[in-house]
DNA sequence: CAGCAAATTGACAGCGCTGTCATACGTGCC
DNA sequence: GGCACGTATGACAGCGCTGTCAATTTGCTG
């Protein structure tokens, strides 16, 4: 049979209410009993049951994952955050729902309420592109909610986030200092935080190497391959063809390297691309793709843990920053 | 307030125990009553509390949904399933946990069993490759969790398949039918079904054309991008190339095609080539990959939902076959 | 060593639902 | 009419834990 929270008291000879609080990290017991109980958990490899737990405490130990599953960048970078969300919740003895939801639905709030309603989560982790959705962050402040968002635009909230503009900028500073001039920039969906940033930091980089900004060579796409790839032939169709170009992903950047191929060009001798993301493709692309790294995978596990802070009663919970890490790989190289 | 059970009763006039009959389906309850207590729960927007429903239930209202994280195909693939997995649970108000477990790991069976101890999920939904682990299956029947898989190789399960073999054969009949006879095949990681499955589908069709098997021409890849790469420089070097390439999967498809590029082959001129499962990424090839498309959105649907028909003692349920469908786009073409 | 505050522990009710069993009410049969 | 039986409903306890508050012990002060 199932090992209670009762059997453990009794095998630690304390009433079920100290065992209560040994479970729960609560103060006011002292180091003998609580040693003599955790000792009386193990013995028993006792488990607590968690709906018990969230009916009597009136918390569910659960963390919802928001993400959009519309309109989003590459899967794979979801599937990180998950991956590291969910570590972070295992770890502390917390379980992970996942909810996609569309940020474009006119249901969005109304789904988001049944979620509320229907799994009482302690608290959620935003992904982009949702965590600047203004009617959502609203809500979850309306309903009690706490949340960590992973790279979230403003600076009010907790979660983690990376230095996108410094890393797109040392992405083009990369690229000036083999000797590109003529440098595209190949923008995502425009308003995702992501894309800002990332066309901030080549402005600035080329701002800063004293470069007027040629509009021709700052081109639209949706963060997938084939907008990539229709944007490759836009630049490739233009008088003065840029020698390099900087994708504001990984996909778009591989677009870029086919479209590169149909038009005869050889990268990185002809044409220097660049990406970001880092996506597992990167690396497996011939010529390994250079782009940024960003540690998705952590920064999902770091989002979490904030919010986690928040919820175990660990002070106020902060918006931590990751490094990211330029892989300069073999897909740009000197001007020709 | 949170509105309760008890709210409901009062509201209906009725005992709280006949709420709960309806709220649970069960039989016993006059139309009239049942209409009744139906339309006070609609206007009172009323919520049961899951947790509160489990522990007096003694069961979850969790489906788990095991995967391994560590070496996987195409991780889109596992999203999508994913997706479909948590759309089944949401139609039936179950909720969805992932868990990520390493079938390589010594530790597979203590972490089966935390994941059960501590849960609890009233049933969990396998993915490959661990549909076929035996020590796992043998675990859960022997803790009692009922589980339905994705493409499990063996019969006496429920769950959901596709014919991957008439699916592969189809494929390799297309190239056939366009003129191909060096008929190139890469294989998937070794004991993965998807893999066996596939080959045994084009050595029949090889079989069935007449055509004695080339042992150079069937490579053993491990369904990534960059083992396509390498088992097509294997196969370009050949003294004698194919006109033809079947990956077992579009990642090596699309690493086929990259290497046709380096060899200055023109695809699909030169060289025909396809892949298998459909990815978002086989559209947006140029030339678009002809590929099979495996439905695993809906397949993650029907295992979930065979599975939740066993948890609501709906019968059995059964291992439910789901349709391949060809997509022949302009990666292949007839026999130069 | 009394006297008091702080630290430690426990008794008990109750979270919101369902299982079990009892009860009430027809219905059909001899 | 009396009885057995099936259907519909309700009373009640209890699932395993935690919140509240009271009781007890400890440590310190003058």
């Amino acid at each position: 049979m199932r090992v209670r929270l009762e059997d453990v008291a009794r095998a630690a000879s304390v009433s079920p209410k100290t065992v209560s609080r040994v479970l729960n990290d609560e103060a006011n017991v002292s180091d003998e009993t609580r040693k003599r109980v955790l000792a009386a958990m193990e013995a028993m490899d006792y488990r607590p049951h968690p709906s018990a737990r969230s009916l009597a405490g009136n918390r569910s130990f659960v963390v919802a994952m928001l993400y959009d599953n519309n309109d989003n960048p590459a899967s794979t970078y979801l599937a990180e955050i998950q991956d590291g969300v969910l570590e972070a919740c295992d770890a502390h003895r917390y379980s992970m729902m996942v909810r996609p939801l569309r940020m474009r639905s006119d249901d969005f709030i109304r789904r988001l309420d049944a979620l509320i309603s229907d799994h009482h989560p302690d608290g959620v982790v935003l992904t982009p592109p949702i965590t600047d959705y203004a009617p959502l962050l609203k809500r979850l402040r309306e309903r009690n909610v706490p949340y960590a968002s992973v790279s979230p635009q403003g600076d009010d909230g907790i979660g983690v986030r990376m230095d996108e503009q410094a890393a797109a900028r040392a992405m083009v500073e990369h690229l000036l200092a083999l000797g590109h001039r003529r440098i595209a920039h190949l923008i995502g969906i425009a308003d995702h935080g992501a894309s800002r940033w990332r066309l901030a930091g080549y402005r600035e980089a080329m701002a800063a190497a004293g470069l007027p900004e040629d509009p021709a060579l700052v081109v639209q796409g949706a963060f997938t391959f084939g907008s990539g790839v229709a944007a490759a032939r836009e630049l490739f169709a233009l008088k003065s063809r840029p020698t390099a170009v900087f994708a504001a992903n990984d996909d778009m950047a591989t677009g870029v390297m086919w479209a590169a191929g149909e038009y005869g060009l050889k990268v990185p001798h002809d044409l220097s691309v660049c990406g970001f993301d880092d996506t597992p493709l990167a690396r497996q692309l011939w010529p390994a793709l250079t782009t940024v790294q960003q540690p998705s995978r952590e920064m999902g596990r770091l989002a979490a843990l904030q919010l986690l802070n928040v919820l175990r009663g660990r002070g106020p919970g902060q918006l931590v920053q990751v490094p990211f890490s330029l892989q300069v790989r073999d897909s740009t190289a000197r001007v020709p």
